[in-house]
Formats: structure tokens, sequence, C-alpha cells
DNA sequence: ATCAAAATCACCCTAAAGTATGACGGAAAA
DNA sequence: TTTTCCGTCATACTTTAGGGTGATTTTGAT
């Protein structure tokens, strides 16, 4: 508390004490040049210098920052496709059966499928009316639409 | 060139100005009290006063306002499409065709893309073999993959 | 060990999709 | 004006997709 205190009112502080540090100076210098008659005019010179530092510095001390805030704006690649394992849940989708889907989306016919997943034909077709089931549609074009709106294929 | 010169100095110049209006000001105090003796410390203080404020006003002329660049987080807006045309020419897809396209991608069967264009089954059936035929697929699932690539529907 | 999904496959049948070919009218380009 | 392309439609045929039913094996959880 007290330190923060401290901090907060340091710079007002350190004026403070430079004034009071100044005023000895002062002082001294008047002692110093009373005896010669032409130091009033430096007195003053150096008084007015030491001042004008002072409230230069105290001014870019106290004043607030002049903040210029300029919006730079990123552009988030939005590109990312992350599969949306909740949905998966709640149709009751298997892995397999997500499996077909992707190839379907792909394009391939379900004898490439099957190729390709080293089954027969008839599996796949399991497989995929399994999906249409579950994702309740009719035809492979509707799956992958609405398994592209569900978040299940990118 | 010279208004331009005039304004960015315009601080230092009032600056410079006020300095010369101070001096007279300080060369009419010192010959009033000279002859009181107490007028000294009077003086003093009232030049430290004067170019403290000098100096306040000075620093918060001249110093530079710090820019903070913030950056913000723009999350593109991938939902919005724009249709290759160029692509289409490459293609020489007419307009008919891509209609065709887009409703497939919906997943509509010939069947329902025949009465939503008032025609028949069989000219729904042309267009889509001329689509296959310019896209260089087989199917309507691969078509609707290449003819999203393409930028040709959403 | 048991039970429930998941994954596999088969057969049959229908519907939809795709290929090939030809035809015709209209509009735009040559 | 002729040619070319678009859009339309038809017929015939093949391939692929999809629905229904049933069966076996594997796997994971209780």
């Amino acid at each position: 508390m007290t330190t923060n205190y401290l901090a907060k009112y340091r710079s007002v502080i350190i004026y403070g004490v430079s004034l009071a540090a100044l005023l000895f100076l002062l002082k001294w210098l008047e002692w110093r040049f009373i005896i010669v008659d032409y130091a009033f005019e430096i007195y003053a010179g150096f008084v007015a210098v030491i001042f004008t530092g002072l409230g230069i510095w105290l001014a870019l001390k106290l004043s607030k920052p002049k903040t210029i805030t300029v919006e730079k704006q990123v552009f988030i690649n939005a590109g990312e496709f992350l599969l949306d394992k909740s949905q998966l849940n709640k149709l009751g989708m298997s892995n397999r059966e997500l499996e077909v889907l992707q190839l379907m989306a792909q394009g391939l016919s379900n004898q490439q499928i099957a190729e390709k997943l080293f089954v027969s034909l008839n599996t796949i077709k399991t497989h995929s009316s399994k999906v249409f089931e579950k994702l309740e549609v009719q035809r492979r074009t509707q799956a992958i639409e609405k398994g592209k709106r569900l978040s299940l294929i990118p």
C-alpha cells in the first residue's frame, strides 16, 4: 500500500525534493554573487533554464501519453477443419461409416470405396445405407451436403 | 512550402517570441524592483514559475504521441462465395449447365431438378452428361467435388 | 463369460444415374 | 446466310445406387 502510494507520486516527490535542492543552490548562488553586481542576469538566466528543463521533465513524466491506437487487422485462416465428435455421437455414427461418408464425398463410387477399403461392394452398400439412415437422407449427394453442414466432413 | 515550414516549427517560433517577450518583462521588473530590496526572491520565484509553465507547455506541444498498434483479429467470413467466371469460360460451361450442377450439389435427384426447372427428366440427363464431360468426371459426386474446387459452386 | 454393437458379406429387387445417339427450334456469331 | 452452340426432348441400354432381409464374425464393455 505504502510502496504503491510512493510509486504513484514518485514524480511529485522528486519534484519537491528537487525544488528544495534548488532553493539551497539558489541561496548559495545568491550569497556568492551578491558581491558581483552583474550576477543578477546570470542568476535569472540560470533559474530560467533550470525551471524550463524541470517543467519539460515534469510534463513528460506526469502527462498521460498521447496514444494513437491503430487497429491492425489480422486475418485468421478459417480453412481449418475440425471434426464435430459430439455430432458423431449424437447421430450414432461409427468410424467405418464416417470413413465411407468421407470417401463418398470425394466422389468415389461404392465399388471404388470397396476396393480402397479391401471389402466387398455389398459391405459398402450396407455402410452407406446406415449412413443415409442416420443422416436421414435418401441419396449420397444429400449425405455429402448434410455431412458438410454438420462438420462431419471438410 | 513556406507555410508548411512555419506550421512545422510553429511551437519553436512561439517559444522564441515568448522568450523575447519575457526578456522585456524581466527587464521591466528589474527596473521596477531594483528599488525594493526584497524584490529579489519574488523575482526569482516569478521567473521559476513562468519558466516551469513554459517548459510544461513546450513539452506537451512538442512531445510526439505514442503510437500503439493493436492487433484486431478479423475472422474472414468464409461464407463469401464468388463464382469464378473465368473458370466457366475456360470449361465452356453454359448457364443452364451450371444451374443443374448447383442443384445437384444441393442433393437433388435428376427428377427433382427437372421438376424445379420445369423441364423433362431427359433434359436434365442431357445437361448433367454435358457437365460431366466438361468437368471430365463420371459421377455427380465427382462433379460436385470438382465444382467446389473450381469455385463454380459454394 | 456374456451381450451389444460394429463390421463383414450375400441375394434380390427397384430406382436412379449415366451413356449413346438422334432430333428440332432458336439465338448468336461467322 | 450459314454455321454453331444452347436448350429442349426422346428412346434404348448399361451401370450404379439404394432398400430390405438375413447371416456370420469380431470387438468392446459389463
